[in-house]
DNA sequence: GTCTATACGAGGATAGAC
DNA sequence: GTCTATCCTCGTATAGAC
């Protein structure tokens, strides 16, 4: 219990964590390499051992969610969609959002304009907003169906963020969207 | 109809066109003051004769945008809110996002979080995006009512940005959001 | 009244010493 | 694995030409 090998230099993970606080918090262009660098009391440079670029800190964690997203889309294709289908979809991206990847959705969302900057990630983001509804719609649904699919995603979405001054718990107006989303996905 | 007197010096509205559009495809963050005055032949420095800094130049977009919202706003809240008045709310919020605005609703939405970093306008863009369901919903309203509400608003928004891949005209889109929005609307 | 020239500090980024 | 020194570009600001 006293004084062991065990290295306390994660550096990279203290990086992550930092920069998802500030990301989400401040934004990622507000966000300055120096209040990262100084919240952890290393230098600029430090930093650029860990991360070849500032981009590669915010994609470090967009690819963390790409993964959850990844093993939903999987689930999603693995049979034919159905409206039930379609619904427990919803119900698991809610979960997703209200679990461990929930504040690294939270940052991804927030930070989408910048992210879109990001060659290596715009891929991931679209899997990460279009795909879902891509996948479990129909080349011939209607126009109307496919909107409908977005805005239902687009509701479990949003009610992960900015919606606490509409007043209930996080877990309240969790259950709410997810009612109102399954109610508009066709 | 020959040569007049009238200034073709419109330089503050140059440069506000020419910013409107690199904000919404670049985003604020990304665009440089350098590539606008490029873009209209002047050097950096003629800008800030006609804006006192670069989120000056946003603001004057946002101005803009929010003397149409306010109008709005005095609709809503010069009667009392049935369903009927909501559901009229969302076809004018709908003609506004397709009419002159439209433009500069697009670009305040794809810079929402630089948007939040300016004093001055955080109060505007709070209006244009939650006032209009708060003037709309009652206090004794459900969560379900607001987040109903809410997810009503941002449906004929999104349809007016970012849908475009979903097929179909910008106005078939625009008609099939008013619809859904219509529906979810409480 | 409108713009150019020029400079300053802060930001992201790189090379190389330790 | 961490830091110093350095570079370029950015937003900002001022002095002064026309």
């Amino acid at each position: 219990m006293a004084a062991d090998t065990r290295r306390r230099t994660d550096t990279r993970s203290e990086i992550q964590r930092v920069a998802l606080t500030r990301f989400t918090q401040d934004g990622y262009d507000k966000t300055s390499l120096r209040e990262i660098a100084e919240d952890l009391g290393v230098t600029k440079a430090a930093l650029y051992y860990h991360f070849r670029t500032k981009e590669d800190i915010l994609e470090s964690l967009v690819t963390d969610v790409g993964a959850s997203i990844e093993e939903l889309l999987t689930w999603v294709q693995s049979a034919p969609s159905t409206r039930e289908r379609r619904v427990e979809m919803l119900r698991r991206l809610a979960t997703l959002a209200r679990g461990g990847v929930g504040d690294m959705m939270r940052c991804v969302q927030q930070n989408e304009v910048a992210l879109a900057a990001l060659p290596r990630t715009v891929d991931l983001v679209h899997r990460y907003k279009d795909d879902l509804w891509r996948a479990c719609m129909p080349p011939e649904a209607t126009l109307e169906d496919r909107l409908r699919a977005r805005v239902a995603i687009m509701t479990v979405l949003v009610a992960n963020r900015g919606t606490a001054d509409l007043g209930g718990t996080d877990d309240e107006r969790s259950e709410t969207a997810l009612r109102i989303a399954s109610d508009v996905m066709p």
